[in-house]
DNA sequence: TTATTATATAAGTAAATTATAAATTAATGA
DNA sequence: TCATTAATTTATAATTTACTTATATAATAA
């Protein structure tokens, strides 16, 4: 029960617009905070906070570097559950509203 | 951009404890409301509002049959994305807090 | 037709989440 | 050392979500 928890975690996590953008952008690998800012449409301290949720779930890990933090996708695994939702959308989800 | 709103609205879904187990529960097939509502912890009411919840995302159709109403996953893709999240966690996610 | 059962909807409220702004920390360079 | 830059943290306001209670609907049985 606890293992379900920490997946309810995860799929919390991935289910907000920008944080989903995040993941998805890291799909091409590792990028700084400060690439990161430039696609979200809110404030860097916003983002930040966004990347403490995916970080709690365990989606992403982060590596400093001089100034720059660089953040990245714990696993490639991560991007099988993005996929698995995606082809669940296209095959089943009608565009309603 | 409009596909991945709906991914969202699909994480958003499972990514909470109740429906996640009205999920789960569902993998074994149908089940009438009045089933599912033995394993909910809370009022029948507030089971009848995750379900629609579950319902808009496009997780689970219902039929009526006659005064039941029976739930299932609206496709066994479902599945897959639980197990690839399930997945993800046993291999990567500490079990911090 | 009336009563009963199963489920959904509505309205209200408490609790959680999201976003902003301001303050703080940490690394680097002058 | 002081200033600058990148990022986080804290506080808080605004919004959204979750749950309760009460009410409504729809199918069936009496």
């Amino acid at each position: 029960m606890k293992q379900d928890s920490l997946s309810v975690r995860v799929l919390k996590a991935l289910g907000h617009p920008v944080r989903y953008k995040i993941i998805k952008y890291l799909f091409e690998g590792p990028k700084c905070v400060c690439k990161l800012n430039e696609n979200i449409e809110f404030s860097q301290s916003n983002l930040s906070q966004h990347l403490r949720i995916l970080k709690d779930a365990g989606l992403v890990t982060c590596e400093k570097k001089g100034l720059n933090i660089h953040y990245r996708l714990s696993s490639e695994e991560v991007k099988d559950i993005i996929a698995s939702t995606e082809k669940f959308v296209s095959d089943y989800v009608k565009d309603i509203r």
